[in-house]
DNA sequence: TTGAAAGCGCTAACAA
DNA sequence: TTGTTAGCGCTTTCAA
């Protein structure tokens, strides 16, 4: 039986006043003389009022709150992206004084009620999810971490400029000679998948190169099948001498395929991933990758989000922001026997070797 | 300028009941003909209708939502333990569909207004800690991720068995030669720097030798200080045998403090940190540590604090779920040298040996 | 079976 | 300068 808590009724009962004298005292707000402005804080602070969030969000129609909706949240958010998208959103929503709100994101119950707060991030929206779709039809303002996949509605994008990093890893391994690259990549209930596959096939076009497909289902844990699927397309093309995977599981699961096929991953074929990890560093050998920026995306979506709840702000439909290339030695073992090629990185994306390693995993 | 929200009031006019009928017909509750209450949700569909949880809120009392309060969440939102712990905590209040928010906090500022949630998670709660103390005394209901410091106002809490954890590992060393312990511990800010140093002195005193202590202010970075604290410490304490450190920052002092004097970590000093992190794994030596099992204790608190805003539970005032030992090259080195050592660890917790490192990379 | 009325705690017009 | 009134959107008695 917990105690009933003090209201504003009570503070201006107990101060003599009327509640909108007592609210108005409080809040700093309306002109009064000093004594009982100076009265009712007493009285308020003497019975330890605390008003009520809840009843003051009801009436002024904001919350001071923002929330984070992501599809896989429950499980995924053991995925190191997610967190450090969470830490980032957090960095700037607490500066600014205002909560986080992390959503409970079963992706087949509808939810129907919409949340308490001023907006929301959905963080990497994946098709058929259904809170997601719920909360792009509530009318509250949304922010997307990432692209939307294909035939769901939109909303303002915040993302990372994967074409560009993409194509800048591309023109490293084309220096180092590579003629046929093979992307296993995420299926298109994602914006990024799509994006993945669009940026080599057109590349590989404008080089009169053949990109060869494969798709893996998103989030998939470590399973065997990640060798077994890479092991199937190396041997239907085997002139392939790149891989792109999505994941460190997949970059594994190249790097055991390729072994199996007596091939040495980083100098008879290359891996990239698409999406860095700590762990990519510690791998033998090491596995170039781009790097995402988990953090720095959070960021600039709760920012985003921020200025169009707080300040009105017209967001124009896609932000992109730069990721960074960790190059390590998946793609760097070759430069040596491959001869001639540059391993001067072009584009503007700045390129983090090998050498950085060792800080990485301190700074984690 | 966006759309006004369609209200409840909004579907009753349309379907032509009164606004109690379309909140029966709505949530199923209340006896009506079948009729009605298919005509209502229609109208509801077909309005595209929700419910405003704040409005629902302020009327019954319950959010299902509890928040997470951490002093320093702002900045150390960075610290892989407070990762885990929110990752803990999100798994539980996911799969039971309630929210998490993750509460601004300013720990000088004030912030009054009590959140609108139906419990709060204090994560490390710290002594002056403005906030926490507002949380404390809000009358909701409150669980803390680890004891209080002394001089709090307190709740029930959930804590990690630091006391049997640091046992073993003080056994564990014991067993290998060591006579003179010195504790570099956490202020008493944190109920967790006030037991360590309990937990040391007593178990000294037990066997009747002596302990070293140095107070470290709380979560500090990468400084040259802790070296500095710890060779400080080397050459007023010229018989110390291990070293006892709070974090991985401080680890890494010990060392380099250690090898400018010519002494092998590991072999003629041992260190031991009191909270595992990543990186512990990775240094030269690889150290010892008690890992927390940050994930585990978010999880923990969560379900602790759900129980009783939804079963109304009575919580004792201190759970206490386990620690595991990491041991590592940090104390193994001087096995081999000091001879006779075992290096079964007696005690309940489980043991994990530097083998398991490669796996805790992958896991990461 | 349904409707009218009250009220959760607060703020903001408008009067006095 | 202060009080009265209305109302944010919802749920829940209590009558009809």
């Amino acid at each position: 039986m917990r105690p009933r808590p003090v209201t504003l009724g009570d503070v201006a009962r107990e101060a003599g006043v009327s509640r909108s004298t007592a609210s108005e005292a409080l809040s700093g707000r309306g002109r009064m003389t000093e004594s009982t402005r100076l009265a009712v804080r007493d009285t308020a602070v003497r019975l330890g009022y605390r008003p009520n969030a809840l009843a003051q969000s009801l009436r002024t129609g904001r919350t001071g709150a923002i929330a984070l909706h992501h599809q896989h949240a429950a499980d995924s958010f053991s995925s190191q992206y997610f967190r450090e998208f969470v830490a980032g959103a957090m960095d700037v929503t607490s500066a600014r004084d205002h909560d986080l709100t992390l959503l409970a994101s079963d992706p087949t119950t509808p939810r129907a009620t919409l949340p308490r707060v001023d907006g929301v991030i959905i963080a990497d929206p994946i098709a058929d999810d259904v809170r997601a779709l719920e909360l792009l039809t509530s009318g509250i303002p949304v922010v997307a971490g990432e692209r939307y996949p294909p035939g769901m509605p939109t909303s303002p994008v915040v993302g990372v400029h994967h074409e560009q990093a993409l194509r800048d890893v591309l023109d490293h391994v084309h220096g180092l000679g590579v003629r046929r690259p093979a992307l296993v990549g995420p299926d298109a209930h994602s914006g990024w998948g799509v994006v993945l596959r669009e940026t080599v096939d057109d590349w590989s076009a404008e080089r009169g190169l053949v990109t060869a497909h494969r798709t893996i289902a998103f989030a998939s844990g470590f399973t065997t099948s990640h060798e077994d699927l890479v092991g199937e397309l190396l041997d239907a093309e085997p002139g392939v001498d790149l891989l792109l995977v999505p994941s460190e599981a997949v970059a594994l699961g190249a790097i055991a395929a390729l072994r199996a096929r007596s091939s040495e991953p980083g100098r008879d074929v290359l891996v990239v991933s698409c999406a860095d990890a700590q762990m990519l560093g510690l791998t033998d050998p090491p596995v170039t990758a781009i790097d995402l920026g988990p953090r720095a995306l959070g960021a600039a979506c709760a920012r985003a989000l921020l200025s169009v709840v707080e300040d009105d702000a017209e967001l124009p439909p896609l932000t992109l922001i730069p990721a960074t290339l960790s190059l390590r030695a998946s793609t760097e073992l070759r430069a040596s026997t491959a001869g001639g090629a540059s391993t001067e990185l072009p584009g503007s994306t700045e390129p983090r070797r090998s050498a950085d390693l060792r800080r990485d995993a301190v700074r984690a």
